[in-house]
DNA sequence: CGCGACGTTGATTTGCCTCAACGATTGTGG
DNA sequence: CCACAATCGTTGAGGCAAATCAACGTCGCG
């Protein structure tokens, strides 16, 4: 069970067989169907998701009652909203299965009690975090100083086998445009 | 000496008198002339930087060769690039004081040292991070969803003593767009 | 098979940028 | 302490990247 998290604890830091008992002990897994929400705007946000299998993503309504995503989350990757999460407070954002997946759920009460009872993973929610926000500080760099078609290059170019994986509209707002001007930029070229 | 960062230190983690002792010898301090640079694009990331008084931001160069801020840290805030200094690799900022500025700094190496002597710290810089990224989450989230003119709204009624320190060509950058049209957007009211 | 979700295409509109010229303010050296 | 330059902010004209709107093609699924 929860291996390939796990296994991604293991490239940060090393946990002893009864910490990763103890873990264990503290995560559930669930299979979850395409479209299927974990979160809503307003909720409470009571969980932090690592994905096993599949994607998810968070996005929110915008005034035109259009979806915005803000995030995917594949393979190994943490996905919540810290605001909410940390606070305990409403949340801005949705967060919903773009495919088919399989999670790990780590709910905030768990969290809390795994962290005072195995210390090295506070070093390991401190590196994935820190590495996360490092992500995001170039995400910013690259929507202040790009055009939307040059965004779309940059992306495809670096992730090539996700943009086949996900709808167009969901990826033409989280790059910050819209679906036709996605559109417009893909009969440029292939 | 520092006492600003132990205050804040203070507000998430107890520390022991000891443990306090350990963390000023890893620590020093400066003071900071307007316009000094702390790091530049290129550069790899040496430190991460608290604000005890003052105003730092990072900001880097477009290919128009104009100035973009990405951030801005004033007191009791760290800055840093984390992706530099995580890894030890050019950094695509520049980190520059704002006004003259005093600050304490925290070498990677220092840090790393610190970390493995005082296990706390590691809760205290997760929880840093988290709140700095669910802010910076947020944040994305209005770049995608408000115009121009209502991000400045926003954003003076959110920090409208902040508005007042710095100059409105780095305001102007930092909320995405031009400084001519921050001055017509003031020009429409006060 | 039919419906709804997704993608495409073209016409039109618009938010904001660019460029340029001109005030205001700051700070620095003579 | 003043003069002058540099920096910063303002204003207006013109232009462009991308949004919006609308209509139509297509595919997958119940």
């Amino acid at each position: 069970m929860g291996t390939s998290l796990h296994d991604h604890i293991k490239r940060y830091v090393k946990l002893t067989t009864d910490e990763q008992e103890i873990l264990t002990a503290h995560l559930s897994e669930q299979s979850i169907k395409k479209k299927t929400h974990l979160l809503k705007e307003g909720e409470i946000c009571r969980a932090n998701y690592f994905v096993v299998k599949g994607c998810l993503r968070a996005y929110f309504i915008n005034e035109k009652g259009g979806e915005q995503t803000c995030q995917f989350a594949i393979e190994n990757w943490w996905i919540t909203d810290y605001m909410s999460f940390d606070t305990q407070t409403p949340s801005h954002f949705f967060i919903q299965a773009v495919e088919n997946t399989e999670i790990v759920i780590l709910t905030k009460k768990m969290q809390d009690d795994l962290l005072k009872k195995i210390p090295a993973l506070e070093r390991y929610f401190r590196l994935l975090i820190q590495r996360t926000y490092a992500a995001s500080q170039l995400r910013i760099k690259y929507l202040f100083s790009q055009s939307g078609e040059e965004r779309y290059h940059h992306f495809n170019e670096s992730f090539p086998e996700f943009v086949q994986r996900v709808p167009q509209y969901m990826l033409a707002s989280y790059l910050g445009f819209s679906p036709e001007f996605l559109s417009k930029i893909r009969a440029g070229k292939t």
